[in-house]
DNA sequence: AAAAAAATGATTGTTTATGATTATTTTTTG
DNA sequence: CAAAAAATAATCATAAACAATCATTTTTTT
């Protein structure tokens, strides 16, 4: 058996199961223990999972990004208009942040306002951005794998140049107690950055994240405004107290 | 049977089961290994496939560079030598500038060091160091559109914060009198500090840039060695006592 | 049709991957 | 806390796969 086809079995095995015995894996591949063993030090080292005592396990990745094919069209539809929202916001010789993320990809065709000046961390909005001509800073920093988002001090550093009329981030909590939050504590640090270099902020969410919260505290509500779609009245009254919440008519 | 009609079968077979034997491919083809050897050889440096000891793998990313399959054969064939030849420098464990540009781009997947790590300012090289497994840092800065490649005050503040053990840096020109020269003045300056703050820095450079000068100067010639491919001797007599150049073979 | 160029397959030393073995470290157990 | 057990790391011999070379065949050019 080929080495990247133990890799793949191995990876395989891993997605099913989140932790996975040294034994399990001997028996999936036929081949001995030296070579497993051999096998996970190399998938370690190139950041696809973690060994443990016993076997391996997946990297804790709280994975920001699967759903992006499971999600309904729905909740598609629901991001685009949240993104379109979220770019009429934009005015002419605004300088912009734009976090890394599908929900602010999505605003960047919807973006109208001449001569606007774009800083992102996310490599993945950097072709819509040419495609629009839209002149585009990018920040620097290591290169998540999973994400392709900038991370880490190149990022602070990279950011720290410059201030920002306006910054459109994305968030995966809004909580009336833990206020915005994110699953990766390095980007929660840029994005709490981001406000900070802000005349206004925007934290971008759909209706799925509100009453959540999630590793990384980024920012308290009050220190951004909010973008998303329509949901429960109730619920915003509460919001309301803390923060300004601009709602997208589905 | 026609090579091009060998190299269809093996790309076939690859989308059909993603990692496959070198025998494999012999017994679809009823080729000899050497051909298929070759084979793989050339499809790799084509990015159609990665090669794996034993056989061969599909590339998770199948997208064309289109700018590079412009470039005509030969010239392609003497600047992959060049991009070999520059890879096999790197050291287990050594931090790297890859500077902007095609050739540098080709030295990705020639490198076999382990625990590389890579800084560059040039986002199309991203794609292919994750591809590697390689952890890769971007400097940061503004996009240029036509190139890619990351320049000016962010792109030089995202460079100061590293030291590199080598750095590989492409080239328009080499000339006696005028140094190491390229167009653009602000990639000038980069490749400048990439030199600077190397232990050791590369110039890459095909024989169409001997005696060549273009706008802007980047360093002295001593500052660098050189990698080239076979050229003209009597030139090069002038050029080595002045600094070190390592010679590709065609 | 002859000469030149390219492609092929066999041969060669060299490198790499593998599984068994042994030594070391970590975890569990009494 | 110490001894036993399990898991791991390090070493080594072997077998497989590799790159490089060369003679031969096929194709292209003149």
């Amino acid at each position: 058996m080929l080495t990247a086809e133990r890799h793949r079995i191995i990876l395989d095995l891993l997605e099913k199961q989140e932790v996975v015995k040294l034994q399990e894996f001997v028996d999936a591949t036929s081949s001995s223990e030296s070579t497993i063993r051999r096998d996970l030090s190399q998938l370690e080292s190139q950041r696809k999972l973690k060994r443990v005592h016993g076997g391996a396990a997946l990297l804790q990745q709280k994975r920001e990004e699967p759903s992006v094919s499971e999600k309904s069209t729905k909740n598609l539809q629901e991001k685009l208009e949240i993104a379109k929202h979220a770019a009429s916001l934009i005015r002419d010789g605004d300088c912009i942040f734009l976090d890394a993320g599908t929900t602010t990809l999505q605003m960047i065709p919807y973006i109208e306002a001449k001569d606007v000046v774009v800083v992102t961390n996310g490599i993945t909005h950097l072709e819509a951005l040419l495609e629009n001509s839209i002149p585009t800073y990018l920040t620097g920093g290591f290169v998540k794998q999973r994400t392709r988002a900038l991370v880490g001090r190149g990022a602070v550093m990279g950011m720290e140049q410059y201030s920002f009329d306006k910054s459109f981030i994305g968030v995966n909590g809004i909580h009336l107690t833990y206020g915005y939050t994110t699953p990766d504590p390095e980007e929660a640090f840029l994005k709490r950055l981001a406000i900070q270099l802000s005349q206004q902020a925007y934290m971008l969410a759909d209706h799925t994240k509100w009453n959540e919260s999630t590793f990384s505290k980024i920012a308290d509500l009050h220190e951004a405004n909010i973008i998303t779609s329509e949901c429960d009245e109730e619920l915003w009254k509460l919001y309301k107290e803390k923060t300004f919440i601009e709602v997208v008519k589905k």
